[in-house]
RNA sequence: CGGGGUAUAGCGCAGUCCGGCUAGCGCACCUGGUUUGGGACCAGGGGGUCGCAGGUUCGAAUCCUGCUACCCCGACCA
């Protein structure tokens, strides 16, 4: 980690990018604006996925796969979203290279120019909606309830490891309904799934809420996110579940006959969450020693670092802790021993809270003669020697209550950075702060375009938990029936 | 695309203003030894077209011209 940055200094973002390669997460490829997730860090990814993919398969959901190319004439088909994608698009025009027999090297080979661009998919609404009016005949064809885990490239002008890649990995779902009422249900079924993810896995508090008109995905009818706060003061948007309504059937030219007999058009949901999470658990919980990992999602829940002087010592010790690890791995805790004998103990003892592993134990002559293991939590940096015996049982608990208490730690601290402003100049002097300003508003586009104009922070959502209140506009004085939650965001 | 900055060993940097022996430091790496309860120490060693191209000069990492790449801050976005 930089020696002068801390997890609130005022280049955040530096100090962010640092722990994520120092930690051994990720790092930016040769490709501008793409990066590299590295052993470590998709481990952490592939833990993320199992309970997400547990969680859609519970739910009804199966996985399928769409082509990463989407012919140009697609996107031109809904018109709201060929606005939202058209600025950022990777466009592929041909399809070979040859020699260059001038410079030397490669080149284009003019003569294999497509006939038609094909577009690396930013998103697959279009190639699935085309696909589905093949698949859809009848009511009796439906719902379907898909989801794809697959890689998407997004041109933006400015990348940041893993909040913003030009290449990202997530997964997307895509659904079709009978009714508009049961397409609802589903977008709301996710935002939940999310939100409990969220919560339970990632111990990162979010809120569930409405986007803006002018947040909303292009081509979307209403988008339901969920947000988070960062240790910066600033939001994270950090999945979205979109109620299509009608727009891509239309688009699509996807048709059932329904029970009556009649033609409709298909009601239809996509959501999605993608590597994204991973900076957000980054932000969210590491402190300036590294990251912290909860239980749940730690690659290894529990490293043991042996402390000897020589071959006899770490012979003893070997075996001490193959026990304990036989004992841990029946209960299904995950456990690595770093018996390396290239690092010192205070090496590993640093590389693993950079690594953010929620409990370590170290064990030394000292232990072997008590009959006791010490044993050091990630989260509040605390140790304490315990006796062997039930020792399995003690990290069992340890790692419920760590998880609990990182959530309680990030809960709080969104708490303390939660303020209800009134008026405008309340709200720009909140901003400074940074945290999540509950404000009224008018709910017309024209004044959140203003408020950003000014202050730079947009709505964040209209939380689906509120109080009705009655205020004023912050901004135009116009009359509000609740608040909504601003920030600056990434 | 605007504003600022950087480019010298795998990584982080000094040297550039004011040109001068064989381009230096820390970390990492290799060898040997001593170490091991919070990022060990000693000794020795390897590794460089100084971003690229051209120019000035007896002599260029250093001065001049052009180019390229990357980073940060904005605009845009999950």
């Amino acid at each position: 980690m930089a020696k002068e940055l801390t997890s609130r200094s005022e280049n955040y973002s530096q100090w962010y990018q640092d722990l994520v390669i120092k930690a051994d997460l990720a790092e930016n490829s040769a490709v501008r604006g793409c990066m590299v997730i590295k052993p470590y860090g998709y481990a952490i990814w592939e833990k993320m996925q199992a309970e997400l993919d547990r969680m859609f398969k519970e739910t009804g959901h199966v996985n399928a796969y769409f082509p990463l190319f989407i012919p140009k004439s697609f996107f031109s088909k809904e018109a709201s979203h060929v606005e939202g994608f058209a600025k950022e698009c990777a466009v592929v025009t041909h399809y070979r290279l040859k020699t260059d027999e001038v410079n030397g090297g490669v080149i284009v080979d003019p003569d294999a120019k497509l006939e038609e661009e094909l577009i690396i998919r930013p998103t697959s609404e279009t190639i699935i909606w085309n696909t589905y009016r093949n698949w859809i005949h009848s009511y009796r064809d439906l719902p379907i309830l898909i989801n794809q885990w697959a890689n998407v490239v997004r041109w933006e002008m400015r990348t940041r490891l893993f909040l913003r890649t030009a290449e990202f990995l997530w997964q997307e779902g895509h659904t079709a309904h009978e009714t508009m009422q049961e397409a609802i249900e589903e977008t709301e079924k996710i935002i939940n799934i999310y939100a409990d993810f969220a919560e339970n896995f990632m111990a990162m508090p979010v809120v569930k809420g409405l986007k803006s008109a002018n947040e909303r995905f292009a081509g979307a009818l209403e988008t339901y996110s969920i947000e988070a706060l960062m240790q910066d003061g600033k939001a994270l948007q950090s999945g979205t579940s979109h109620f299509l309504g009608q727009n891509f059937a239309k688009a699509f030219d996807v048709k059932f006959s329904s029970k009556e007999g009649k033609e409709e058009y298909v009601w239809a949901t996509s959501w999605g969450v993608s590597t994204r999470l991973m900076g957000a658990l980054v932000m969210a919980h590491s402190d300036d020693n590294g990251l912290v990992l909860p239980p749940k999602l730690a690659p290894f829940q529990v490293v043991i670092v042996p402390i000897y002087k020589n071959e006899e010592q770490l012979a003893l010790i070997s075996e001490k802790v193959k026990e304990i690890m036989a004992k841990l791995k029946t209960i299904g805790i995950s456990v690595k021993y770093d018996d390396n004998d290239n690092k010192k103990p205070g090496w590993k003892f640093a590389e693993y809270e950079l690594k953010g592993v929620p409990v370590r134990l170290a064990m030394g002559p000292r232990d072997i003669e008590n009959g006791t293991v010490e044993i050091a939590r990630r989260d509040n940096l605390t140790k304490t020697v315990v006796a062997l015996d039930g020792v399995e049982d003690y990290i069992e608990n340890l790692l419920v209550e760590i998880q609990s208490s990182i959530y309680d730690k990030a809960f709080e601290f969104r708490k303390q950075n939660t303020f209800k402003v009134d008026t405008y100049e309340e709200f720009k002097e909140a901003l400074k702060k940074g945290g999540f300003l509950l404000a009224h508003w008018d709910g017309t586009s024209e004044t959140e375009d203003k408020i950003k104009a000014e202050t730079k922070a947009t709505i964040r959502c209209l939380p689906l938990e509120y109080e009705e209140e009655a205020g004023v506009c912050i901004y135009s004085g116009q009359p509000s029936k609740r608040r909504v939650i601003f920030a600056l965001a990434y």
